[in-house]
DNA sequence: CGTGTATTTGAACCGCCTCAATCCCTGTGG
DNA sequence: CCACAGGGATTGAGGCGGTTCAAATACACG
């Protein structure tokens, strides 16, 4: 596993003008109690073992959900994107921290006993909430049946193709917002192991990069064929 | 991975009385709406692909939720326990099958329709929802740490070490509901593999077996130190 | 007591991890 | 404008762990 961790080789993500920040991402009912707040890249945005008090959506840019274990060793748990939903959880405490992963990333905290109070009295608001919850299960569904396949390269073309899914595109190309130590971390594989596959699909002809951090991909497989 | 899908080695099960089916598991406010069955070891309570108009509780025995894929090979996403829930989803049609796994598995389910529209008239049985979907992220997560950990004897002992807490028991030793089968594939190794992990532990001194399916666990870790 | 499945163990092979070195890309300072 | 520095990405070599194939053992049920 990749001890690796802390990192500021930003830069890649393309400038983005500051009022073009879409918060279509949040759900427009919750607008009034969001506190949208913006983040530099790696920042701690809840830390491991805070009180669990607030709810959090991505706005734009993208965050990585993640445990550091005691002797360093770094577990993606999940991979956020603009409209997916974290801290959602029954505990007092949340197990897991939350970083920004991208330059400027946008993100909205609710108080917690706020929008409870919310979902009791508006029925909309209560199927909002449990919608994105919805969606969290599926998307962290699809990460174990990604983590749980058998070879790197399958792996690794596994969430290329969830990234493709989730990623707004218009072609069969994306620009990862993140890095191959996060994509190492969130596979349980080692960064060489996920440079190695890479190569090997590039040269099985099943992906084209065009620098580092953009991937065009052929024939992408269905979801659920893993 | 694991061929093996079918099975009818039953019977390590203990026998329960009829009328002790704990109907506790399943939430209280929720009771008007459940329709609950009894399912035999192994039967499909849930198809993949089918429409996803019901939601689930187990309210005793155990359940797996599961994808397999074309070429065979099975992989399970979830083992559920009395008071878990499973069908939560936004698709309109399940990804998953769900199988029972002990005999004599009792299982809730609930017209999604029914249940959406008394949460909107009853904020309780919404709050009731949204936490028992909470539940669902939180062993998600717990599972996607364990499938993540390097080796196999760690996974082995962290899925023993969940199943120690998630199952009801008095002291630190229970009785697996899965087989080595289930194992192997909730944890994406392979039976063989799965098999030498327990010898390990058990060499160790981490365990000791009095059966194949009786555990007993020293030392058991916490829950984030996977 | 025999049958069928679950579980366990053995041996050989292959893939992934580790340790290292190199290349690449970006930003900085001369 | 160019050289340098620093972190990311890639590639190579060797060792270990897990898979696969095969076989033996244990256990429940008829």
């Amino acid at each position: 596993m990749n001890m690796h961790i802390g990192a500021s080789y930003a830069a890649l993500t393309p400038p983005r003008a500051a009022q073009s920040v879409e918060v279509s991402a949040a759900p427009h009912l919750l607008q009034p109690f969001a506190r949208i707040k913006r983040w530099p890249r790696d920042q701690e945005i809840l830390h491991q073992g805070n009180g669990a008090e607030d709810w959090y959506c991505v706005v734009s840019g993208a965050c990585r959900q993640c445990l550091v274990r005691p002797d360093g060793r770094r577990r993606i748990i999940d991979i956020l994107l603009p409209g997916d939903f974290f801290g959602f959880t029954m505990e007092s405490a949340h197990h897991f921290g939350a970083q920004a992963i991208a330059e400027d990333t946008f993100v909205a905290s609710y108080s917690r006993r706020q929008l409870e109070a919310a979902a009791d009295s508006n029925p909309q608001i209560a199927r909002e909430i449990r919608e994105r919850a919805f969606s969290t299960i599926s998307r962290l569904q699809e990460h174990i049946l990604v983590v749980g396949t058998m070879t790197a390269p399958e792996k690794v073309r596994a969430f290329l193709n969830q990234m493709l899914q989730r990623l707004p595109t218009r072609d069969s190309s994306i620009t990862l917002p993140v890095s191959r130590y996060d994509i190492a971390d969130q596979l349980g594989i080692s960064v060489e192991t996920v440079c190695r596959a890479i190569t090997v699909l590039k040269a099985s002809g099943a992906i084209h990069l065009g620098g580092p951090r953009n991937v065009e991909i052929f024939e992408p497989r269905r979801p659920d064929d893993v």
